[in-house]
DNA sequence: GAGCCGATATTCT
DNA sequence: GAATATCGGCTCC
């Protein structure tokens, strides 16, 4: 039994490619127990095992451990030692891969996501640099290495479906030179 | 806005 | 020792 609870989410058991753009405009909702944040999603970028630019290329290390477990947990990593990065594992059980969340729209917890990132009456900085990045949407929501392997659907993290239709753009991945013909960058 | 650079954990050479 | 699924501060537009 390693189906996500929520049956809404059964298709997260599919291949990354296929479940990143499927992704998009879902709402990701983070609660620290007093604020939740979040909002919908609206860039991702996939990574399989057969894939040299994936953490999950050259098979499990400590880091990389959540990506072959079961699909609809986040994988959350520490990126060039400054930034925390989070993913949604997808595939079956023992497939290493997940779907990198690099943007979401903010509109949940605003006044909590603008502290978060330093968005101080001090130094006002306008909502769009709040989560137009995977770093910037870890830090908006309290994502950190404490959130790795966390179950969607839990009163820690959830997905709510989308609100509205998206148009989805796909194209290459950002930030990667191995595999980078790959257009498995989805864009809403 | 674009271009350069430093921060530095994890992993690989 | 080098590369990396990034970002903010800096300079110069």
């Amino acid at each position: 039994m390693t189906a996500p609870a929520d049956p809404r989410l059964a298709f997260l058991e599919g291949d990354a490619p296929d479940v990143a753009p499927r992704l998009i405009g879902w709402r990701l909702l983070v609660s620290d127990g007093v604020e939740t944040t979040g909002g919908p999603i609206i860039e991702v970028e996939a990574y399989t095992q057969d894939d040299a630019a994936s953490h999950a290329h050259r098979g499990p290390t400590p880091r990389n451990a959540t990506m072959f477990g079961p699909a609809g947990r986040l994988y959350v990593y520490f990126s060039y030692g400054v930034h925390w990065c989070v993913n949604v594992v997808t595939g079956p059980e023992g497939s290493g891969q997940g779907v990198l969340i690099r943007g979401i729209e903010p509109r949940v917890g605003l006044e909590t996501m603008r502290m978060r990132r330093g968005h101080t009456a001090e130094r006002p900085r306008p909502d769009r640099h709040l989560t137009n990045g995977p770093g910037k949407v870890c830090q908006a929501l309290g994502i950190t290495g404490a959130d790795d392997g966390v179950a969607l659907g839990g009163e820690r993290v959830w997905l709510e479906p989308s609100e509205r239709h998206f148009q989805v753009t796909a194209t290459e991945r950002i930030g990667i030179t191995r595999d980078a013909h790959r257009l498995w960058r989805f864009v809403g």
